[in-house]
RNA sequence: GGGCAGUUAGCUCAGCUGGAAGAGCAUUUCCCUUACAAGGAAGAGGUCGCAGGUUCAAGUCCUGCACUGCCCACCA
């Protein structure tokens, strides 16, 4: 391919997108001669199109994988998509509505046939985006929620837990979605702070003329209250507890119960206890022992409640009582109140709680051993301070409602024996794979299927474990060389919904953690720090930002401020910056590449010469460690800018700009020297940056080494040859010279085109050793055309002055320079070295510094004082000197 | 109410086990120097949220406070 002056990312990224794929580069055997590493995507909703939070999400794993794979190791990345239950069913039921259709027009069976042609047609998007972002997944192994295998394992897992006693039926309070028309399980409620009312409302004690003033919310439930309850300690209420009241406009007795949750100090101290509609007084009925009344019903009317609030929806029902309730005096006041209020995480309505006969999962054994796979670090957070809220959930769980009465998602496998005319007969329900054939209890052989579907989350808590196929064989290899995996990358927002619930299932199922390791990462923020969000407006879609600048160039912006579990603000900017970076790296090897030609062969050895050679292998070697134990670690961050840093301020801004002069020399070999550590470098370094941007690293791998292996296959250098460290030390020496009188012909505005001398007046032997093998070095980046070493030289006329380590050099710049300009800019100087000289001495002079700082500290302020008081006699000299 | 993060240059963020404040973007000056103007060279810009403490030395450790964000909670 022609290597442009501007990177082509759109022509480069198709071709190897397409090649990754069609040559199965990231696909996995089980090879016993090499370690595993193992990821499973978290799987997207087939319903959703690639947004930020997936590129960062698949942008990290690849990053992980890819780096492995270089390192040596078997990578397996598995990928996957879910049926995403609630929230894929909603979009095909808003299809419907568009045709004047609900799903009950057309009947379950045609319904769910919609759904699974809806699935089809656009199920796999995602994957074919995630093929676009060069995510190197295994797609020999592309697994979905709802597929065969899954299936097989969702209803294993549902059977053996059944079996076991540790899911049941019951009657519960549960959050039901009145939209959806489902239950919710609890971290399915997202709670949003609202603005209402306080209702003060008088109950009448039955027996005497007084009355107990309640607080409330919600006064239409007053409807079902069973109780008023007040804290046992409340003086105020101490002789009420037992005696009755009368229930305004039911008439119902209810007692005054006492009990510790109530807060004395909340409203009045005295609570209306509705144990069918919130879940506190649920737990206060428990205790003492009350009836609990349904006054709302599933699609949320009220029920059992009198004539005439009979069938109201909620809100009209609020209306109703509280019009009566101040008719027949019985409303003391109402107050303006905020407080939260529970909405569904898919649709926003507001959430119900009542009493729903639901399928349950008691989760209490497999937490605690969830918790301890974390405190004993089997499964290991990153960054670690996830660990305690994981902890804390895990602890005060309750039991898990797994029903959902919609259609789309795992229909629960559990099967009832009816009689003839299909009503139930009252024998023991039971778990099956396939529906049973005849009834052990009554020997009957007519059955029907219980009606609701799993959690969408069921499925995803099996997901380590269904994508190896446990479903159809717990005892397979993969699972054995595969499990348990290595990492699992994921944003903190579902850590409870999710994470938590695989490594439950992973001690359920496998007797041991799902992953060794879990990466919290960030949430994607907009340049404001506002959450992404379609009713926002703000969403930055990754597609328009590759079209823009380039996939890679997407991945390093995500990388570099993907901090561990730190969300992230991004901004158009750092987008532009990261593709800056790829145009760098692009035209870097493009000046390689037009120095190779005409040359047959560049030493594979690299035999470092001079000082720039070995200074450029040492910060090599540098990055290289930073950069490997960066993502070994999940520093992400640190690596790409280790790596931006270490390319372009030293690969580019001085090791090939000091290379030009060995790369002008007419002697060949000298030139072959220098682009063989040149073309090393350079190898290497790509190598490193390929898994943050493998296309632009692929190809130019490829241009540069033809034949051999794509970048993602390679191995990475040994650098198992010792390097020069003093080279640092000296290299930063030439480049203090040079920088200083790069800033002195800035301002003195001296053109670049013109060449100055030099006088180096020399105070120290080993400093001027330096200077003089690598004077060439000066020459060519500070444009000097000769420099005279020598003691003691006399000053020029019209000169400026340098004052670098322990040089004191002269630029005589006869026609260049104003006088009072250099005598300005020598007076703005002496006023920071003074500073340095006050600030040093007073340090020396501090007796407890000298007494109890190391040794190398004080050495360190003594050489810095040198240094400052070298200057000012230099620049006092000069000054004195232009006068 | 509890927990967790954050507060460093105009903006977005780095600063590991405490020893002279960093990057990118924006900005100013000079430069189309044959890898790159999506570039190069140089400059300006910070009492490191506030208050104490430990220390010879604190952006870095400790305590308290303020503000911001997120999560959790049985906010009637």
């Amino acid at each position: 391919m022609d290597m442009g002056k501007i990177y082509n990312a759109k022509e480069v990224e198709k071709k190897w997108s397409k090649y990754w794929v069609e040559n199965k580069t990231f696909s996995a055997k089980i090879d016993k001669n090499k370690k595993p590493f193992t990821i499973v995507i978290p799987p997207a909703n087939v319903t959703g199109s690639l947004h930020m939070g997936h590129a960062l999400n698949t942008t990290l794993q690849d990053i992980l994988i890819r780096f492995k794979k270089l390192q040596g190791y078997n990578t397996l990345w598995v990928p996957g998509t879910d049926h995403g239950g609630i929230a894929t069913q909603t979009v095909v039921e808003k299809l419907l509505k568009k045709e004047g259709k609900t799903k009950y027009d057309l009947g379950r069976e045609k319904f769910l046939e919609k759904m699974w042609q809806w699935r089809s047609e656009t199920g796999d998007t995602i994957l074919d985006q995630l093929k676009m972002i060069g995510c190197g997944l295994d797609w020999d192994r592309v697994a979905f929620t709802m597929d065969k295998s899954r299936s097989k394992s969702v209803k294993k897992a549902f059977i053996q837990m059944f079996d076991k006693g540790l899911i049941y039926r019951g009657k519960k309070l549960v959050n039901w979605c009145s939209s959806c028309e489902t239950a919710l399980s609890d971290i399915e409620v997202e709670y949003e702070d609202e603005k209402s009312n306080l209702w003060h409302i008088k109950y009448p004690l039955k027996d005497s003329g007084g009355y107990v003033i309640v607080v409330t919310t919600r006064p239409e439930t007053l409807l079902g209250d069973t109780a008023v309850a007040v804290n046992p300690s409340d003086d105020r209420y101490t002789n009420l507890v037992g005696k009755i009241l009368k229930l305004p406009l039911v008439g119902r007795e209810i007692k005054i119960v006492s009990d510790y949750i109530v807060d004395k100090s909340f409203g009045t101290g005295a609570v209306k206890v509705t144990p069918a509609h919130d879940a506190t007084d649920n737990d206060i009925a428990k205790r003492s022992n009350l009836e609990t009344i349904e006054v709302i019903d599933i699609n949320g009317r009220m029920i059992n409640v009198p004539e005439k609030y009979l069938g109201l929806s909620i809100d009209e029902a609020r209306k109703e009582v509280v019009k009566d309730l101040e008719e027949a005096d019985f409303l003391e006041k109402v107050e303006n109140y905020s407080h939260s209020v529970g909405r569904c995480y898919r649709c926003s309505t507001k959430i119900e709680p009542l009493m729903s006969e639901q399928w349950f999962l008691n989760v209490g054994e497999m937490s605690k051993k969830a918790v301890d796979a974390a405190n004993d670090e089997k499964t290991v957070f990153h960054p670690h301070s996830w660990k305690k809220p994981y902890v804390l959930w895990l602890e005060n769980l309750r039991d898990w409602c797994i029903s959902r009465q919609i259609w789309w998602g795992h229909r629960i496998p559990v099967y009832y024996c009816v009689d003839d005319n299909g009503g139930k007969n009252n024998c023991k329900s039971i778990a099956s794979f396939e529906e049973p054939k005849e009834c052990p209890c009554c020997k009957g052989s007519k059955f029907v299927q219980d009606n609701d579907v799993l959690d969408t989350w069921f499925s995803s808590a099996l997901w380590p474990i269904s994508v190896f196929n446990w479903g159809e064989d717990e005892n397979n290899e993969d699972l054995k060389y595969f499990y348990p995996t290595s990492v699992l990358a994921t944003g903190h927002e579902i850590i409870y919904l999710w994470v938590a619930r695989m490594v439950q299932f992973g001690f359920e199922f496998m007797n041991d953690v799902p992953y060794k390791d879990i990466f919290i990462h960030g949430i994607v923020r907009d340049n404001h720090g506002k959450k992404m969000s379609k009713s926002l407006g703000n969403v930055v879609d990754p597609r328009d930002i590759i079209e823009k600048y380039g996939t890679d160039a997407l991945r390093f912006a995500l990388a570099q401020s993907a901090a561990p579990g730190r969300d992230m603000q991004i901004s158009e900017e750092s987008f532009l910056a990261a593709r800056n970076f790829a145009n760098k790296i692009w035209n870097a090897s493009r000046f390689i590449l037009m120095n190779l030609e005409g040359i047959d062969k560049v030493d594979e050895e690299i035999d470092p010469l001079e000082l720039a050679d070995e200074w450029i292998i040492a910060e090599f070697k540098n990055t290289f460690a930073k950069v490997k134990s960066a993502y070994n670690t999940y520093n992400i961050d640190t690596a790409s800018r280790e790596l931006y840093d270490f390319f372009w301020t030293k690969y580019c801004d001085w090791y090939i700009e000091l290379s030009k002069i060995r790369m002008m020399s007419s002697d060949i070999n000298i030139k072959k020297q220098v682009l063989s550590i040149l073309v090393y470098i350079l190898k290497s370094t790509l190598q490193l940056i390929s898994p943050v941007m493998p296309f632009i690293t692929s190809e130019i791998w490829q241009i540069l080494n033809k034949n051999a292996k794509i970048i993602a296959e390679s191995e990475l250098p040994s650098l198992n040859f010792s390097e020069s460290l003093d080279s640092v030390e000296k290299m930063k020496n030439i480049q203090d010279i040079i920088v200083k009188i790069r800033t002195l012909r800035s301002q003195m505005n001296i053109s670049p085109a013109v060449q100055t001398e030099a006088l180096f007046n020399i105070l120290d032997d080993a400093k001027e050793k330096i200077a003089k093998e690598n004077e060439n070095y000066i020459k060519q980046l500070a444009k000097i055309s000769t420099i005279y070493f020598g003691k003691n030289m006399e000053r020029p006329k019209n000169s400026a002055l340098v004052v670098a380590g322990s040089f004191e050099i002269f630029l005589p710049l006869e026609g260049l320079i104003d006088i009072n300009k250099e005598k300005a800019r020598l007076a703005k100087e002496t006023a920071l070295v003074r500073q340095e000289i006050e600030r040093t001495t007073a340090k020396l002079n501090n007796d407890t510094f000298v007494k109890r700082a190391p040794k190398i500290e004080i050495e360190k302020v003594r050489i810095r004082l040198n240094a400052a008081t070298f200057k000012i006699t230099k620049i006092n000299e000069s000054l004195k000197f232009l006068d």
